[in-house]
DNA sequence: CTCCATTAATACGATATCGAACTAAATAGT
DNA sequence: ACTATTTAGTTCGATATCGTATTAATGGAG
């Protein structure tokens, strides 16, 4: 096959999948309190899913973004009470990430509220095609992951 | 199968897109001259894929961002030379926006340069894969556009 | 034709992102 | 043990995003 179709179709995928974050970030950011916003709500996600007590560091690498992003992403978090930056024991020129009670309470309340919209979703996606197609894509992530981290 | 278990797929399907966009957008970013970013692109690349001579209101109902959003970007972009601001002739309220030598240039580089990256991604990625999911995508992204605008 | 609701674009203010520079603490080399 | 380098986090300045309000042109109702 000619490359500039393979290239397309590369560039299809990639088109694909910006316009579907963007749509998923904006129903994501309805279920949200003003002043809490997409980057907020995954970190509370992320501490919730894996654990908390990471440093802002940690969570920089994790989210892909310099830390400066994180820092002023962690400071609103902390703001509307939804963590706590307590001092890091092991090493006093880091700090350490905690949820706060209302903190968990946003993340579950949004993750359920989110269900009735996937449901629609579901209902036009199969689970067999997700299986098909999530696989394809962490293999694409990792690759990505890869190339810039050398 | 479990309704949870489910909704976890789905989870993991957005995780990784929006992973995939952000390195995507971070490897075209590092092709482009200081300054000019991912959405600036965008335009260019719409404006001479599709036709140019489109009104700023246009542009900002195909990205899905704001007016104000697109004026800033668009307003950029003239900056460095790479479209044109014209007068719409059928609206004295509107404008069309018109590439220049420069902007065309600047997009053609821009693609060539990303090829070889691509190239190698492609080896990761089977073209068979590639058309698997594509369509997947596509119809997810459909839906999502019109749950959105109802 | 006149008035008024609508529409295209911009101005402005609030918050977000990110690179460069800075501070303080930890660690490596001698 | 002492100094130089590295590392964690913040501060600061530039630009981006987006909601609200504003201005100017349009088009429809009477």
């Amino acid at each position: 096959m000619n490359n500039d179709v393979i290239l397309g179709k590369y560039f299809s995928l990639f088109n694909e999948i910006g316009i579907i974050e963007q749509l998923s970030r904006a129903f994501l950011e309805v279920q949200l309190p003003k002043g809490i916003i997409a980057p907020h709500f995954a970190v509370l996600n992320h501490l919730m899913r894996v654990n908390d007590g990471q440093t802002p560091l940690f969570l920089a690498t994790a989210f892909q973004v310099p830390k400066t992003t994180m820092t002023h992403t962690l400071s609103g978090l902390s703001k509307h009470g939804l963590i706590e930056m307590r001092p890091n024991p092991k090493d006093a020129r880091s700090k350490q990430v905690w949820l706060t009670e209302a903190g968990q309470e946003l993340r579950n309340k949004t993750i359920a509220a989110l269900g009735p919209y996937l449901q629609q979703v579901a209902e036009q996606v199969s689970t067999d095609e997700l299986d098909t197609i999530v696989p394809i894509l962490q293999k694409l992530r990792e690759y990505m992951d890869e190339a810039r981290n050398p």
